[in-house]
RNA sequence: UGGGUUAUGGUGUAAUGGUAGCACAACAGAUUUUGAUUCUGUUUGUCUAGGUUCGAAUCCUAGUAACCCAACCA
């Protein structure tokens, strides 16, 4: 019995185009400009266009929206590229914008030779004065009436390098009193003598989004071309380029974008946190990009399973960070390796365990049996948190305390016998005892117990930096108002600890690698790693209701 | 009376004139060699005011609120 899953309004529109025989098949973009990296909010673009593709047997085409050189860099390309690959999808052919410059160009000589473009002169500013406001209609350029034979020959001129940047534009002759400001001649060319990623320096005039991304679609066939919210007065626009061009009518649709809890999406505000040094570049784990998620140790899968849970609708939302961690670990819950590791440790010696000796203790990988099994060495004296201990216990407290008896995970339960401070007050050793009959998976005593901790064998243990992560941001929203977003930025967003004890099964570990260190959270193996230091990134805390009880 | 878009629990998202459902969050309990996982249960909602109808989240009228539009950015 499958439950029947509602439609999305974006499906229920194809569902009705394939019904109708509109089309036969759908084909979708995801149009990147190679500005900036990837991030969260891309990924829902991406699922939704890749996914109604392959849930209807369509295509979908990866297009690079390069129309402006000055920003735009083969860094952003090969990022983007590589991130859609590990989000686990398959573009069918990879275009650019930029491949298509000579048909724009014209496209352009089309619309001049139909009466409707023309050179302008004007400055910008003058240009936005005539716009008008969006209450006041705009007025005519007094360049608006030239003659097709000028604004042909203006264009190429435009286009033979004879001008300055600014000193002339091409625009679209359609209605400066449109309440529709992007209706108000807008201009579609503009001269910049820049260095383009892929065309060099064959070209001084580069179309305006306008003027590119709708053409597109329709040299590409698109029959879905899906964009956001703010996109909606350009439809206008893009239907009104079709008509007059006479080419294939594709349509645009539109959806709210992601927001997110504690999150910033913008890639000006992200591009600052990387070039103001708050972050440590856009692969930086705190960073909302792909490549940041990625390295922090985030599945494809979790990230999939958010976008299909948020769904696609056209109103604002504001989607809860809680649910994207859900994902996570809902995701790696099934398939992270267990594993212990003391972060902040407090020495623990057994009494009367023998001087020497170790024992191989057996313990499971991980709740899938396919996972296996591997042997901790167990000894005299152990690593465990210092957390784990209290001096005066608290109300409901399970673990160790002077007297209370514990499970050492996948070993001996324990009982403190005693404990050493040093001059300070402070706790620096634990002596306990363990019950030899309690020995994990041969134990018939009938003893339990409430608590279970974790634990290293000090003669065993190997140590690696451990990068603990937290939220960047110390407010919901931190785009919220007029004050500036980077007053908002958590100044212990990450806390690191030079040696935590693993375990010596660790070591092998390899960059990306992910694991969950028992009752601690899920971590991953980062890149800066080096054969002599392991770096561990904390991705995600385990919930942790005992904190929350506790008022953290 | 510029134009456009959107309003359903705390957050998302369904219900397409006929029992307001699902997920996250929150709360309570059970299980547990991870205070995790798992399981059970509980709380919370149709922007407002009128109208049509046997019956309205859904249709009509009038409001209200939020967001977008005045880059030679996309």
């Amino acid at each position: 019995m499958s439950e029947e899953k509602s439609l999305n309004f974006i499906e229920e529109i194809v569902e009705t185009d394939l019904a109708s025989g509109k089309y036969q098949s759908i084909h979708t973009r995801f149009p990147p400009e190679p500005n900036g990296y990837l991030h969260i909010g891309h990924s829902k673009s991406i699922c939704l266009n890749f996914g109604l593709a392959i849930k209807y047997g369509g295509k979908t085409n990866l297009r690079f929206d390069d129309t402006n050189p000055i920003t735009e860099e083969t860094e952003y390309v090969d990022s983007i590229k590589e991130d859609i690959r590990w989000l686990g999808f398959e573009w069918h052919n990879e275009y650019y914008a930029s491949d298509y410059f000579d048909q724009l160009y014209h496209f352009a000589v089309k619309l001049i030779q139909k009466g409707l473009a023309y050179v302008d002169d004007s400055t910008s500013e003058e240009i936005a004065l005539l716009k008008g406001t969006p209450s006041e209609p705009g007025k005519d350029s007094p360049f608006r009436n030239r003659t097709r034979e000028e604004n042909l020959q203006l264009f190429e001129e435009m286009k033979a390098g004879k001008y300055k940047e600014g000193e002339k534009v091409l625009r679209a002759k359609i209605n400066m009193a449109s309440p529709n400001m992007l209706m108000r001649d807008p201009l579609i060319y503009r001269i910049k003598h820049a260095h383009h990623h892929r065309t060099g320096n064959t070209w001084c005039i580069y179309p305006m989004y306008d003027f590119a991304h709708g053409q597109s679609d329709s040299i590409e066939k698109i029959t879905h071309s899906i964009c956001t919210l703010e996109f909606v007065a350009h439809r206008e626009l893009y239907d009104w380029f079709i008509e007059k061009l006479e080419i294939f009518p594709s349509r645009q649709y539109e959806f709210a974008r992601l927001n997110m809890t504690y999150t910033v999406m913008s890639k000006r505000k992200l591009l600052k946190l990387v070039n103001e040094g708050f972050v440590t570049g856009w692969d930086d784990p705190r960073m909302p990009t792909i490549s940041g998620l990625r390295r922090k140790g985030f599945t494809p899968a979790s990230i999939r399973m958010f976008c299909d849970k948020i769904g696609v609708a056209k109103r604002e939302n504001f989607i809860d960070l809680g649910l994207l961690e859900f994902c996570l670990r809902e995701d790696l819950n099934m398939t992270a390796k267990r594993v212990m590791v003391v972060l902040d440790p407090l020495k623990l010696v057994i009494s009367n365990f023998p001087d020497g000796k170790t024992e191989m203790m057996l313990a499971e990988n991980g709740p899938d049996p396919a996972l296996g099994t591997r042997e901790i060495p167990f000894s005299k004296e152990l690593w465990i948190e210092k957390d784990d201990f209290m001096e005066l216990p608290a109300k409901k407290w399970f673990r160790l305390a002077p007297g209370a008896l514990v499970r050492l995970k996948n070993a001996y339960i324990i009982r403190c016998d005693g404990f050493l401070k040093n001059d300070a007050g402070d706790i620096i050793e634990l002596q306990c005892s363990y019950l030899p009959e309690t020995r994990s998976g041969a134990d018939e005593s009938g003893i339990t117990v409430k608590g279970t901790i974790h634990w290293v064998s000090a003669a065993h243990a190997k140590t690696a930096e451990v990068r603990l992560y937290d939220r960047l941001f110390n407010t919901e929203n931190p785009s919220a108002e007029d004050d500036d977003f980077r007053t908002h930025i958590n100044p212990d967003s990450l806390q690191i600890i030079n040696s935590a004890f693993i375990e010596p099964s660790l070591e092998t570990a390899k960059i990306e690698d992910r694991y969950q260190f028992l009752r601690k959270g899920y971590f991953c193996a980062d890149k800066d790693s080096t054969p002599e230091k392991l770096i561990f990134n904390r991705t995600v805390t385990l919930k942790d209701t005992w904190a929350k009880a506790t008022g953290k």
